[in-house]
DNA sequence: CATGCCACCTCAAGTAACTTGAGGTTCAAG
DNA sequence: CTTGAACCTCAAGTTACTTGAGGTGGCATG
């Protein structure tokens, strides 16, 4: 097995990661990831490491983290210019966006649920539906803003 | 008191749903919010029902829906162009989107949680953090993508 | 009555984060 | 040795906004 998770090309990153080929030369592009390595001068190549990296990218993206943030984040990372408190500082914003958003989330699910539950309802009894997701989702979409 | 929220210009409506003028221009153009009334033929005057529609915009914005999507379910709603199968797929595949969203987003919950936790000790001492969201991070993301 | 000023208007261009496409190499398999 | 998948670069397109330029209408104050 030579397969060690030591050396593989942008697809196969791509498979591990989840994250699409353009999308992890995008990332190198804008400077997110660091320059790959080019096996015989013109392939990327990858390691363990790199899969890392793009896996705290790809997290950090879908936590609505901006790419500008993200560069800062890592630039944090690096012992040399980071103050503790900033870090922690971000990632405890970080923090009550993702708390804010389940909850937003798990409320629409209850009224999701009901919505589907009624909809079968009138579904089964053949008759026009009275699915008003608008007005379900509005009581709790109006106290999310407060 | 005119003021009853039955006729209040766009900026008002910003205000009252967090959702930028332009914003609230944009939503108009792309067709996910009526064309409003032209107070003097000119400004635009909303609502309560406005407002609840557009946060209920907001609220799938925020969720990660995309207006494509948003306008379907809105299409939805009216009763003359859908079959009650249909509203009913439709919602229920949301469901099962919101669902897993929750997930994904608890399992990030999680793992800032302690990376915070982790951070706040670190920083404690006084010591250069070994803050590394990069590691803390990854364990979960990469069981996020399974 | 003129003169700000503010909130509104439209239309056009800019931005972020990708995605898609054209056109061209490389490499492993048959 | 050729064929096809996977790689490459560079450019343009897409989505969902944001920002900016240039203009109008109303009312408040000097």
């Amino acid at each position: 097995m030579e397969n060690d998770m030591n050396d593989f090309a942008i697809g196969e990153l791509s498979r591990l990661s989840g994250v699409k080929v353009p999308n992890i030369r995008y990332y190198e592009e804008v400077g997110i990831l660091p320059p790959a390595f080019r096996r015989n001068g013109r392939h990327r190549s990858y390691n363990k490491e790199d899969l890392q990296r793009l896996a705290f990218v790809k997290n950090s993206r879908e936590l609505g983290f901006p790419i500008k943030q993200i560069r800062k984040l890592i630039h944090l990372t690096d012992p040399d210019n980071l103050t503790c408190d900033e870090a922690l500082e971000l990632s405890s914003n970080q923090l009550s966006l993702v708390k804010e958003k389940i909850k937003t989330l798990q409320s629409i699910e209850k009224t999701l649920e009901d919505h589907v539950d009624q909809c079968r309802n009138n579904c089964s009894e053949g008759r026009a539906p009275q699915c008003k997701i608008l007005v379900s989702q509005n009581g709790s979409s109006l106290r999310a803003g407060d």
